[in-house]
DNA sequence: ACTTGACACGAACACTGTTCGTTAGTAGAA
DNA sequence: TTCTACTAACGAACAGTGTTCGTGTCAAGT
């Protein structure tokens, strides 16, 4: 009775279903490092669930069991990309210079991840990263700049909307470099170049101010742009600190 | 001989061709204006290519003989919604109230049509209107506020990214209270509600001053937090200022 | 009348986020 | 051990996006 299931060929009628390939598990922290990676390798244009998928091996649809949608998926990892900073104790003689530099830090880690920064723009943050370092940017101007809360929570938002803006806007940029196959310097030269030439070509009889300051105008790096505007936040809340 | 071709039955074998629609004509403008027809009344979001067409009883590929792409299309409804700004001459005795004033008007413009804030982040705004805002701004810091103009170039920079990013955020939540079916009254107060009760039930050790300041730092409403933030960084240009 | 160039148009492409129904796997209870 | 229930993984499909390509129309010029 045994030979009766030897070795028979499988008529060929028969629809052999394809061999079940084995479920992978997921959690939310796989599906936000692989969204990173895509994010730090392609830019945020590249971040699709698909592709995020890709990068797990599996399809888009196994990530929602985890994530609500994308914007979910992108505050996740905003929020991880703050894990490292750092907030000092605050210091009353130096609660400006404390602030800038949790502020440089938020900014250089949205920026070393630049896209990310919309998802900032797009939800307040709430996750525990930024959380903990709202926390201690208020001690910092509370009790180091004897700033009343009102002020600080305010200055607060406004600066955390500042980064998120100009780290976007930098992306906004890096995504064109991207496209532009161009290296950063190359295509940051070529931007500014034709600005200043655009500048330059504009009436002088309408704009003279412009065209007589188009070397000004376009000087400055992305870095010191952004400090320039941070200084001026800064000395706005001197203004109104009490140490 | 002439009878042969009256009215003699077309056989059903025939495929009839269908009768061609006139063509219609268009220009850049009217595109623009149909775009910002749709951003007004539904949103960034719904403004597609598909829509903007279809807004002109036509198709979308149409809209690419006048606009190379969307991007460019939204650039040119961003300068047309600032079309009816106007820049003061410089007053040195009132150049920082002059200066809040124009960057008001602009933030009020963008943000009545607050989802195409956008297109400010995405691109150097280099359109009619744009220049000639930015070459009357500068003409107040410069000549009204004695600033030097890279100073004055710099700080525009800074502002006119603050003011997009204001409007830019601003429209996200437009987007959510129009998906919700609420009033922007109840929207607002269901999502104020809901923060402060978030920051409220946070563990009290770890965030003390974010607990303690909970109504401080959920009052305000948009437009009080975007002066407070209009504040800083004039105060900080003033302490830069020579009149 | 013919030619040429620009524009309008429709079809199609490649892609997006997400949902829905099905299947697989696991834990807990009987 | 078996059964049940729940959750997660999966594939197919939906509805939508921006854009390109090829074709046809129209108007101006020769």
């Amino acid at each position: 009775m045994g030979r009766d299931t030897e070795a028979v060929p499988t008529p060929p009628w028969h629809k052999t279903k394809p061999a079940t390939r084995p479920r992978r598990h997921l959690d939310q922290d796989q599906i936000v490092a692989a969204t990173l990676k895509v994010l730090d390798a392609e830019g945020l244009d590249a971040v699709s669930m698909r592709r995020v998928a890709a990068e797990l091996d599996t399809g888009p649809a196994s990530l929602y069991a985890h994530v609500a949608n994308k914007n979910e998926l992108l505050d996740l990892v905003y929020d991880r990309v703050l894990v490292d900073i750092e907030v000092p104790e605050p210091d009353p003689a130096r609660w400006a210079d404390q602030f800038k530099d949790v502020v440089r830090a938020c900014w250089r880690a949205t920026a070393a991840h630049n896209d990310i920064a919309a998802a900032a723009l797009a939800n307040i943050p709430v996750g525990p990263n930024s959380l903990r370092i709202a926390e201690g940017m208020l001690a910092i101007l509370v009790r180091g700049g004897g700033l009343a809360p009102r002020d600080a929570s305010w200055a607060i938002d406004r600066i955390a909307l500042y980064i998120a803006a100009d780290a976007y806007e930098g992306s906004l940029h890096l995504a064109k470099q991207r496209a532009s196959g161009k290296s950063v310097q190359e295509y940051t030269d070529e931007f500014v170049g034709q600005l200043r030439d655009y500048y330059a070509s504009l009436p002088e009889d309408r704009f003279p101010l412009t065209v007589g300051s188009v070397g000004q105008m376009t000087a400055g790096s992305s870095d010191e742009r952004f400090e320039y505007g941070l200084d001026l936040l800064v000395d706005g809340l001197a203004a109104r600190s009490d140490p």
